[in-house]
DNA sequence: TCAGAAATGGACTATAAATTCTATTTTTCT
DNA sequence: AGAAAAATAGAATTTATAGTCCATTTCTGA
C-alpha cells in the first residue's frame, strides 16, 4: 500500500514495529502473531498464519498490504529467500553471464567469489558440532595419520598434508605417485583421513574400504550424505560447496580442511 | 513406494542413504541435490528443486515416492513441521559460536569461515581488472601452460592444474617430484603460470628468474605487491589472504585460480 | 542386435491456496 | 443516538502448484 515493501527481514521489523502502534483488533492480532511467529511465515499458507493470530484469512491480507506487500505471497517470498541466504540459482546466472558479459573475467570473479561465500555460510549452517569434534578427537589420537585425496580432492589432501607438517603431526600423504599405493605404511594405531567428492575415484573408496576391514578408524571428507564411503564405519564429515556451472569452488571444503587440520594440532599439543 | 513414508529427518536420512545406491541416472541427481539442499525443501516448489537438481517436476515426484511419500506435498510437511527457522540470521550465529563454543572445533570453524569470507570480499575489491584480463589473455595464447607452486602454494597449483585437464588446456604441473625439475620442458611459446606465498620458496623463484630471462612469458600468483617475482616482467596477480592466527585459509587464492583456470578455458575455446 | 523393461520428458488435469469482492458489523464523531 | 466511515467475515474467483498420464528414449539381458 503506502510505500514500497520492505527489502529485508530488518526493513520488514522496523515496518511491524512502526505500524503496530496505531491498528484495529484483528490487525493487531495479526502483528502481534507475526511477531512472535517470524520463522512460521516462510512454511506456513495464509489460512494456517490467519487462524493462529486467529483472524479471517482476508484480514491477513489486509495486514501483508498494510505492511506494504503486494500480498501474502510477496511478503512470505521475503521470508523464503532469506532464509539460508542469498540463493541465485546458479544455472540461470551462468546463462546470464554467457550471453552478457560473455566470460569477462571480472565478471566471473563476482560469480566465483559469491558461490565460495555462500559455500563458506552454509559450511557454518550444516557442519554437526559433534561429529566435527569427534573426527578431531579420532586424528588427534591416531599415532600417525594417512591422508588420500585423488583429482578433484588432491589440493584438499596435500593442503592438510602441509598444514600437519607445520604443526609437526606426524602425517603421510598418500598421493598415489608411481603408482604406487603403500596400503602396508597404514599400520594399527593409525587413522586414515579420506578425501573424496563425486565423482569419487576408485582408489580412495578401496583404500577406506581395505583400511575400515582391518578395524583402523576412518574420517572421512566428502560432499553430501550419499557418498559412497557412508558404507564403512568412518566418521564422515559432510560439506556441500554451491557449484557455479560445472566448476566447483573448494571455499568451504578447504576451510573445513584447515579447521580440522589446527584442532588436531591444538589437541595433540595439549 | 514400499513401506510406510519417514517421519521424521532421521529417518528421511536414512531412507536417502538406503535408496540411493541404486538409482537410475536423474533419480540420483535427485537424491544428491535433497541431500546437499536439504533445507531448501521447507520453502521451495517441486518446480524449484526439480529445476535445481536439474531434472523435469516429474522426475522430482517419483523420487518423493520412492523415499516412500505420497508425493511433494507429504514430504514437504515433514520438512515444514521440524523447519525451526535459519535465524537468528548469519553475523548472530556467528557470535554465539564464538562465545559459546570458547576454543572447541566448531568455534574455530566460525573463525575460519569469517577470515574466508573476508578474503573473498577482499578479493573482489582489491583484483584489477585488466591485469586479470591481461592474464587469462596470456595463458590462453600459450602452447602449453606450465605451473609450479610448492609448499603452502602447492595445492593451488595442482587445483589449477586440475582444472586445466578438465577443460582440456594443455598444462603441466611442476611439482618437483624426484627433485627433478624439468626446466627444459619449458619452450618458446610456452608460457609460465607461479604461485608463490611468503615464505617465498626459492625453487620457484628461481624457475620464474631463469624463464623469465629467456623471454618466455610469466604469470604470477602472488601475495602482496613486494613479492620477490615483481623484480621480473611477470603478469602478477595479488591477493591477500585474511589470516587468522598464524594459519591462512586458501579461500581468496583459490577463488582466483578457478576464475583463471575458467577463463582461459573460455578463452582457448572460441 | 534386438526385444522387453525401465526411465524419462513434457503436456494435461485436478486441487489447494491466494486474492478479491461484497454484505454485514463495529466503531467513531457530531 | 444516529449517520458516516472503517473494519470484518465469509463466499466467490483467480492463480499457482502438485500430481497424473502417456508417448518417447534409454537401458538391459539374451
Amino acid at each position: 500500500m503506502e510505500d514500497r515493501a520492505p527489502a529485508s527481514i530488518k526493513q520488514f521489523e522496523e515496518r511491524l514495529i512502526d505500524v503496530s502502534e496505531s491498528l484495529p483488533k484483528r490487525l493487531r492480532q495479526c502483528a502481534e502473531y507475526v511477531a512472535a511467529n517470524k520463522d512460521r511465515i516462510a512454511v506456513s499458507t495464509v489460512a494456517e498464519m490467519a487462524e493462529g493470530a486467529g483472524v479471517q484469512p482476508s484480514a491477513f491480507m489486509r495486514f501483508c498490504r498494510i505492511l506494504g506487500f503486494s500480498g501474502f505471497s510477496e511478503m512470505q517470498r521475503l521470508f523464503r529467500e532469506s532464509y539460508a541466504g542469498g540463493w541465485p540459482d546458479y544455472s540461470t546466472r551462468l546463462k546470464n553471464l554467457r550471453e552478457k558479459a560473455e566470460g569477462s573475467a571480472s565478471a566471473l570473479l563476482g560469480e566465483f567469489v559469491d558461490a565460495g561465500r555462500a559455500s563458506l555460510e552454509n559450511l557454518l549452517k550444516t557442519i554437526d558440532a559433534k561429529t566435527l569434534d569427534d573426527a578431531a578427537e579420532a586424528l588427534a589420537k591416531a599415532q600417525m595419520i594417512h591422508i588420500i585425496g585423488l583429482r578433484r580432492s588432491f589440493p584438499v589432501a596435500s593442503y592438510i598434508s602441509y598444514a600437519f607438517e607445520k604443526m609437526n603431526v606426524p602425517a603421510m600423504l598418500h598421493s598415489g605417485v608411481g603408482g604406487l599405493d603403500n596400503h602396508n605404511a597404514i599400520r594399527t594405531g593409525d587413522v586414515l583421513l579420506a578425501v573424496t567428492f563425486s565423482p569419487y575415484s576408485a582408489e580412495t573408496v578401496d583404500m577406506v574400504e581395505a583400511v575400515s576391514a582391518r578395524g583402523i578408524p576412518v574420517v572421512a571428507l566428502t560432499d553430501t550424505i550419499v557418498s559412497p564411503l557412508r558404507k564403512f564405519e568412518a566418521i564422515t564429515l559432510s560439506v556441500s560447496e554451491v557449484d557455479f556451472g560445472a566448476f566447483r569452488s573448494l571455499s568451504a571444503t578447504l576451510c573445513l580442511a584447515i579447521v580440522l587440520s589446527v584442532a588436531v594440532g591444538t589437541k595433540r599439543s595439549e
